[in-house]
RNA sequence: CGAGGUGUAGCGCAGUUGGCUAGCGCGCCUGCUUUGGGAGCAGGAUGUCGGGGGUUCAAGUCCCUUCACCUCGACCA
């Protein structure tokens, strides 16, 4: 039992304080750790690896779409940041400034770029001429800054990495094609690489993108019943083209200008799968992005043979699986605890006594099960049953969420189900901005977006009463 | 930005009305013994008490200021 008290002394319970629970995960998990500068997180070498895994499989993916990755800088001097005015007003708030160059005040000051859709917009006014040139498919991974006023390791921090694709097109068609296209890439990523089921949807006009004509995004629900936008996709028209005079001749000879688009995905990613699929003994990683797949703890590793069979399984199963042997002279539940703070999907005990049987113990993080496998093609049981624990965290977080989003066709049932059940809360709205902003100020709940899937809930706004169509779901945020 | 809370060794904490060389547990280092759920014994090392300024014979302790972290709001693509 003394070894139990450790491990909860470890971790906050999850029902007792999520927030604390999240915050001991991120810092005991060594994902991160706090910089000199507030809201500026250290990504530590694990923390790192997941998001290197992130970049590695998005970025295949926005390869296979036909994108090219480039870099643009991080300063944006003040006169472009300002030419397309809901940009500038939806981002200077938050935006941090650079003033001096050495000693000297700088004649122009720099903002360290927020997002680059001005640095995009006046490099493709540069390079865009002809229809030729055109569709521009570029993306960058880069960090961004934003000055946040309230900021959370992952989920809303000072600097943060990311990706940005900035697109632009012949037509307002094909532009609003490749805005959908990039929503299906977040949502089929999520769902197929981080065991996170995703709602796609619209952003009302209150909460679409500054400067953008719509915006899309893929929401989640976190362990709490807290939505978190996980990554959105914005389609511009021609409003950024004309504020930065992006104009192509086309096939008739005629001048136009192009339609635009750009879709983000950030290490807010890493909080979604923390939220998601953690639990109070720490972090679950989904196998496809989990820096260790599997971790093999040899026990009683002096006796004779166990680290030389130890060593060999590590060897056959390293040119297809991301392997850790941990020959340490930690005790053997030293290390159980300690990886599954971690997060690793599946542990292979090998001792003595498998090595009689030429077996090894192989435990689920995710459920805990432990299966004997033979070490005859290890390799390819052990894949299948990573793929097992993918498929399980995927259902698991279906079930959490469905379980927990519900139906309101009246303001009462939603102030109450808002107030007391944690989750989404599906309503009817008329799309009177007004309503909105009242259900905010009573709730504190947000419009999450206009789910592409929709169903009626009633023939009435929620809120006002007035004939509605849409159905909107509702949540707290991050 | 508003309200509240917290900063003492790597981590968790104690430190009395201001008073002696700032402590404890875990961890860490060395050695031996151990090894199927966070090992045992012996020895050892580790501190700008978050930073700066002030009061005082004397400051971890009191005052001012500043930085960071946490909670709840406001803001938030």
């Amino acid at each position: 039992m003394a070894e139990k008290d450790k491990r909860v002394e470890a971790i906050t319970a999850m029902d007792k304080d999520f927030a604390q629970w999240y915050t001991d995960v991120v810092l005991k998990a060594e994902l991160i750790d706090h910089s000199a500068v507030k809201g500026c997180m250290i990504l530590r070498p694990y923390g790192f690896a997941i998001w290197e895994n992130i970049q590695k499989n998005l970025d295949a993916l926005f390869k296979a779409t036909g994108h090219e990755n480039v870099a643009m800088p991080m300063f944006i001097p003040e006169g472009l940041l300002q030419k397309e005015k809901d940009h500038v007003e939806g981002f200077a708030p938050e935006v941090a400034w650079v003033t001096h160059g050495g000693s000297e005040p700088l004649a122009e000051r720099l903002c360290i770029r927020p997002t680059s859709e001005t640095l995009f917009c006046d490099h493709y006014a540069h390079i865009i001429q002809s229809h030729r040139d055109l569709p521009k498919l570029y993306n960058q991974w880069v960090s961004v800054v934003r000055w946040e006023k309230t900021t959370r390791p992952f989920l809303r921090s000072t600097e943060f990495y990311w990706q940005e694709g900035h697109t632009a097109h012949a037509s307002k068609e094909e532009a609003m094609a490749e805005t959908l296209r990039m929503l299906d890439v977040y949502a089929d990523f999520y769902r197929d690489y981080l065991a996170i089921p995703v709602i796609k949807g619209q952003k009302t006009e209150k909460e679409k993108f500054a400067g953008a004509v719509s915006t899309y995004t893929v929401e989640a629900m976190m362990h709490d019943g807290k939505a978190l936008q996980s990554a959105t996709s914005h389609y511009f028209g021609d409003g950024f083209a004309k504020a930065f005079g992006i104009q192509f001749t086309d096939r008739n000879n005629t001048l136009q200008y192009v339609h635009q688009t750009s879709w983000g995905l950030s290490t807010r990613s890493i909080g979604a799968i923390i939220m998601t699929h953690g639990d109070d003994e720490g972090l679950v990683l989904p196998p496809r992005i989990a820096p260790i797949q599997v971790v093999i703890v040899p026990i009683a590793a002096h006796k004779p043979g166990v680290l030389d069979r130890a060593h060999a399984v590590q060897a056959e199963l390293k040119p297809s699986l991301r392997v850790r042997l941990d020959e340490s002279d930690k005790m053997p539940g030293w290390k159980f605890a300690e990886y599954e703070m971690k997060g690793v999907p599946l542990r292979l005990e090998m001792g003595p006594r498998d090595l009689e049987n030429n077996q090894c113990v192989a435990v689920r993080r995710d459920t805990g099960e432990k299966r004997i496998l033979s070490l005859d093609n290890l390799a390819t049981s052990v894949m299948a049953m990573l793929d097992e624990i993918h498929e399980n965290l995927l259902e698991k977080a279906r079930i959490s969420r469905d379980s927990r989003t519900y139906e309101a066709s009246d303001y009462e049932t939603f102030k109450d189900l808002i107030a007391n059940q944690p989750g989404f809360v599906k309503a009817m709205w008329c799309g009177d901005e007004a309503c909105e902003k009242k259900i905010k100020e009573d709730t504190t709940a947000t419009s999450r977006c206009i789910p592409f899937e929709q169903t009626h809930v009633s023939d009435h706004c929620v809120c006002c009463g007035q004939p509605a169509e849409k159905m909107v779901i509702w949540g707290k945020a991050y």
